[in-house]
DNA sequence: TTCCAGGTAGCCG
DNA sequence: CGGCTACATGGA
């Protein structure tokens, strides 16, 4: 990997298959937003950094060499190559590759385990601005102060502990409705081994990490399979939301209540990286359903 | 007003 | 087990 540093400022050279809005704008993650420059600053790891891309360089503002070696390399999963990924996935199959072709520069983050667990269960039977807005809020009101960029200030995602010790009403000010007492109680669940068994999954079975994430409140299969898929590397995680149903239904011809077959086309269909094709496919019905959307605004 | 959003817990057969 | 429904909130 060719890097260069310089100024508080990362490049890494010769990167394919990346762009900032498939990957920072896809509703696998809540805390990134896009700058007038096309480029997204977002927190992680209690940093803030700033990231861009042009001409096949990764740009990464506010970080060091060591930040990158330790955090940033493996949450962007830059060292994974994605063209062969999307050849398999691809082949076969006109309607995926329109989506591959869609969101092309598409990378499954390595996020945080704690916040993506309580992010995810924010998301349930909610829509995308609004959970942004929930885990800001959680954020602002309930994590640490990490310091001021460009302007803004940035806070850290909740401690466990914290949210272990309080109750739903402590966090009537996020607007999380009902969802606020399964956060609290997940958190107590989690904080019962110091988050240890949590912090563990990535290197479990897959379905030992299921088993224990549909323990805790507030988790079921869906947001189970997005915990593992964006914060475990378990590509074969195939969560099914209500966008997901639709395109199973409207490409595979699968009956939209069948759950269950739908898991078992991805599997058989899409392979060990059924969970990067449904990010391909997720991206894609959103950006086709705005488009849709200004079409009806204008007529 | 009603419907919808990256669903799940609780309950009932 | 599978099916059904209530659940907070805010935008369209």
């Amino acid at each position: 990997m060719n890097i260069s540093e310089d100024n508080n400022r990362i490049i890494i050279h010769g990167i394919k298959d990346f762009h900032p809005d498939h990957t920072f704008d896809n509703g696998q993650c809540f805390r990134w937003s896009k700058e007038a420059d096309g480029s997204y600053t977002g927190v992680a790891f209690g940093k803030v950094v700033n990231i861009n891309y042009f001409n096949g360089d990764v740009i990464i503002n506010n970080a060091s060499l060591k930040d990158f070696d330790e955090h940033w390399k493996n949450y962007l999963d830059l060292e994974r190559d994605y063209s062969v990924i999307k050849k398999t996935l691809a082949k076969n199959d006109p309607q995926m590759m329109k989506a591959i072709s869609f969101g092309h520069g598409m990378r499954i983050l390595c996020q945080e385990k704690w916040e993506t667990l309580i992010s995810f269960i924010i998301s349930q039977n909610n829509n995308i601005p609004r959970i942004k807005k929930c885990i800001e809020s959680l954020c602002t009101n309930h994590g640490s102060y990490i310091g001021e960029y460009k302007g803004k200030i940035y806070y850290g995602f909740p401690k466990m502990d914290d949210l272990a010790q309080m109750d739903a009403g402590d966090l009537s000010l996020c607007r999380l409705g009902y969802r606020a007492n399964y956060i609290i109680k997940a958190a107590r669940q989690v904080a019962l081994d110091g988050g240890k068994t949590l912090n563990s999954l990535d290197t479990a079975a897959p379905e030992k990490a299921h088993e224990y994430l549909l323990s805790l409140t507030g988790v079921g299969p869906k947001v189970a399979n997005c915990i593992m898929l964006f914060s475990m590397r378990k590509y074969n995680s195939f969560p099914l939301d209500v966008w997901i149903k639709r395109v199973m239904n409207q490409i595979y011809s699968i009956d939209v209540g069948n759950v269950k077959r739908m898991q078992n086309y991805a599997g058989k269909h899409f392979g060990e990286y059924c969970g990067i094709a449904q990010q391909y496919l997720f991206f894609y019905a959103r950006e086709i359903s705005k488009v849709s959307d200004q079409d009806q605004r204008k007529a």
